[in-house]
DNA sequence: ACAGCTATACCGGCTGGACGGTATACATTT
DNA sequence: AAATGTATACCGTCCAGCCGGTATAGCTGT
C-alpha cells in the first residue's frame, strides 16, 4: 500500500542523490531513473521534462522551508524576534533528530542543479527569501544587528553548499550563542 | 604586440562569460571557442580538456584573490586586524574603480561551473580559504567576533553567487561600518 | 644567408557516445 | 474498458575529444 505520490518522492530523492554524487552535469534522466529504481518512461510520466524535474526539486525545498519556519514560529512563545530565531535554527543549526540533514542536502542539490541549468528556476525561492527577510528586519531590535545575524546564518548554510570548511563545533556553538543573545537580548519598541 | 598568453586569458574570459549567460550546462567547448574568437582546436591547444579549462578558471580566481589580499595587507599601516579588513574589502566591498566587479563575476562563474561539474575542482580554493581563515582568527580581537565578521563578509559574496537579493546600498554601508568598528575598535593582546 | 628542422600556435572537420524526448506497448487498478 | 502507471525501443541532436593539417618563428650547421 504505497502512497500514490510515493514514486514522485523517490524520483526527487534520486535526483538529489545524483546531483550530490555526480554533480549537476551528471544529472541525466537515465541516471535519475536508474537511481530511483524506475524506468525512464516512468520518470517522464511524473516529470514530463528535465526542467519539470528541477522545478519539482525546488518546489519541495520551498515547501520544506516554509512549513519548518511556520512550525518553529508557532512553537516560539516569545513574540519578539521569533522570525529571526526561526531563521537561525533553520539555516545554521546543527543536525537534528527526525530530519537529520536530508533537507540540507536536498536544498544543496536543488540549488546547484538550478544554478547550473537555469538561474531563473530559483526565482520562486528568491521570493520566499525576500519575504522572510522583510519579516526579520521588522520583527526585532536594531535592524542593522538583525541583518548581521541573518547574514551570519546565511553564511553558514551557503558555505555548506560548497563544502567550504565549516567552523569547529566549539566555535559554531559560540557564534550561535552570540547570535541568540543578539536576537533575544534587546526588545523592539520602547527601550 | 600581444603577450604570449593573451589567448589563454581571452579563453578564460570567454568561459566565464558563457557560464554567466548560459549556465554551467551551457559551458561547451564550441561555445567557449566561439565566444573567444578561437577555433575549437585552438582552444584545445591551450586547455587539453574541459576539466583543464575549469582548473584554469579556478587557478586564476585564486591568483586574483591571493594577490589582491597581499596588496591590501601591505597597504594597511595598522597591523592589528589587517587580515580581517582585507578580507572584508575583498569579499564584501562594493564595486571599485579599476577592476570593477569582473573579479567577482569570474569567481562566480568559476564556482558555479566547478560545483556543477566536479566538487573536487574547488579543493585548491578551499585550502586558500582555510589559510586566510586561520590568519583572520589569529590576528585580531575576540575570535568569536572576528568569526562573525568573517561570516558576514562570506554571506555577502556567497549570496551574490545565486543573485539572492542583496541589501540596499544604505543597509550595506551600515553593516560594513559596523564590521569596520568591530575589526578596528578593539586591539588584540593586553587590554 | 639560406636550406633544413623543430617547436609553437592555431584551425576545422569528424566520430562515437550520450542525452532529452517521443512513441508505443504492457500491466494494474477501478 | 478506461485510467493510471510503468517499461522498452528508438530518434535526432549535441558534445568532448581526436586528428590531420597550416602558418610562423627560432635555431643550427654550413
Amino acid at each position: 500500500m504505497k502512497g500514490k505520490t510515493d514514486t514522485r518522492k523517490k524520483i526527487l530523492d534520486a535526483a538529489s542523490a545524483v546531483v550530490l554524487s555526480r554533480g549537476a552535469t551528471g544529472l541525466t534522466l537515465d541516471q535519475v531513473a536508474k537511481e530511483a529504481g524506475v524506468s525512464k518512461g516512468g520518470l517522464l510520466y511524473h516529470f514530463p521534462s528535465k526542467e519539470a524535474l528541477l522545478r519539482g526539486m525546488i518546489e519541495r525545498v520551498i515547501a520544506d522551508f516554509e512549513s519548518s519556519m511556520v512550525d518553529r514560529i508557532a512553537q516560539d512563545p516569545e513574540e519578539n524576534g521569533r522570525y529571526l530565531r526561526a531563521y537561525i535554527s533553520e539555516a545554521a543549526a546543527p543536525p537534528e533528530p527526525g530530519s537529520p540533514q536530508e533537507r540540507r542536502k536536498r536544498l544543496q542539490s536543488a540549488l546547484i542543479a538550478a544554478v547550473a541549468v537555469d538561474n531563473r528556476l530559483l526565482d520562486p525561492l528568491r521570493e520566499r527569501y525576500k519575504l522572510y527577510q522583510e519579516f526579520v528586519e521588522k520583527d526585532v531590535i536594531d535592524s542593522v544587528e538583525a541583518t548581521i545575524v541573518r547574514l551570519v546564518a546565511d553564511a553558514m548554510w551557503l558555505s555548506s553548499l560548497f563544502d567550504i570548511p565549516t567552523l569547529t563545533e566549539e566555535m559554531q556553538t559560540k557564534v550561535l550563542n552570540h547570535l541568540e543573545k543578539i536576537s533575544s537580548g534587546r526588545r523592539k519598541g520602547k527601550p
